[in-house]
DNA sequence: GAATTCATGTAATCAGTTACATGATTGA
DNA sequence: TCAATCATGTAACTGATTACATGAATTC
């Protein structure tokens, strides 16, 4: 099974959803983490059923349209503590396509490469400020027992990726200047 | 056209080289930036000839082995440079297994989780390892206009990555001790 | 002579995105 | 009544991996 299919049954875990309520936990709760789109959600879900690792009722809404609230079952449940404890090697480092280019940034002007590194520090600056507000909401550290506490520490990931992305930006611009004058 | 077109130009830019020189350089140098299987370069070298990116000349190897040394053509040249100028936003963040595993620990025990956090620390610090030994061998900072001076750039961006991934994990774990007794 | 590396391709499969397709419900 | 959101699916395509397939050259 696909990462994909884990990630469905941990948020079932958390509660019981509806396919279009998982993908839009996709696009907020696991923005930053995880990312799929209902086209690729529903076929899951189906083969999530077949499998038996998660079971649904159908609910109506108004008065005619059907949909399907999917739950864990203990057979699904077994299978996400096992991939959670699973400590496999860690993956290849990511794709990562700003720095192919820098790579290659001798076939341009040394002018032009700043102006990269310039533009792309602006952009990794303000996704460190969004996540940063996201940490001010929490007013204080969750007890470890807590969901939120897991939510705060993947969090925090995200802010030392950020913060490690606009300090090496700045280094990047900061060996420019000196071997540039 | 898509990146992997992009970074073989880039490559053929830098020299000459048949496919089979391509996926070793995906191998050892690009390792950390971008990889791709001789299954995937192989198609991609047609379609860049048939778009007059590329072109080769037919070299045997011996008495009969044929091998195809692929040179970057003008039209290349103009389509690496554009690409490389071209700032456009910021990618996603890319989806990480293990924070999305974190993010569902609360399934496991807490005990759990720190051995998760643990044993990924002791990866990533075996990396930074690796990535710092390879900054050793740049025995002072080459000038701007060498491209020695961009994979130096681009080795930094790994060894940056790399110190955020342990210092997350090293407070990670600090907070479970805080939190735990 | 045998193993490793050099060298080039195709086929099957998987994960993921974009586009196609439909229709009900809710709130302005 | 009109737009946004809720709700569920399929189809086509792209990027990438694994497996299939072949054979020459080099090195031990």
């Amino acid at each position: 099974m696909g990462t994909l299919g884990y990630a469905i049954l941990g948020l079932l875990y958390r509660r019981s959803m509806t396919g279009y309520e998982l993908s839009k936990e996709f696009e907020s709760g696991l923005f930053e983490v995880w990312s799929a789109k209902h086209s690729q959600i529903y076929p899951e879900l189906k083969s999530l059923y077949e499998a038996g690792l998660i079971d649904y009722q159908v609910e109506i809404s108004g008065t005619v349209l059907e949909k399907k609230v999917y739950t864990i079952t203990s057979d699904g449940e077994r299978m996400l503590q096992k991939w959670v404890q699973d400590s496999g090697a860690a993956p290849q480092a990511p794709k990562d396509e700003f720095r192919l280019r820098l790579f290659f940034s001798d076939c341009v002007s040394a002018n032009s490469r700043r102006q990269q590194l310039e533009s792309r520090l602006a952009q990794h600056q303000q996704r460190l400020e969004r996540l940063q507000k996201d940490q001010n909401k929490f007013e204080e550290l969750p007890p470890q027992d807590d969901q939120a506490f897991n939510d705060y520490l993947v969090l925090l990931g995200g802010i030392f990726r950020e913060q490690a992305a606009c300090q090496w930006l700045e280094t990047c611009l900061e060996l420019c200047r000196q071997r540039g004058e």
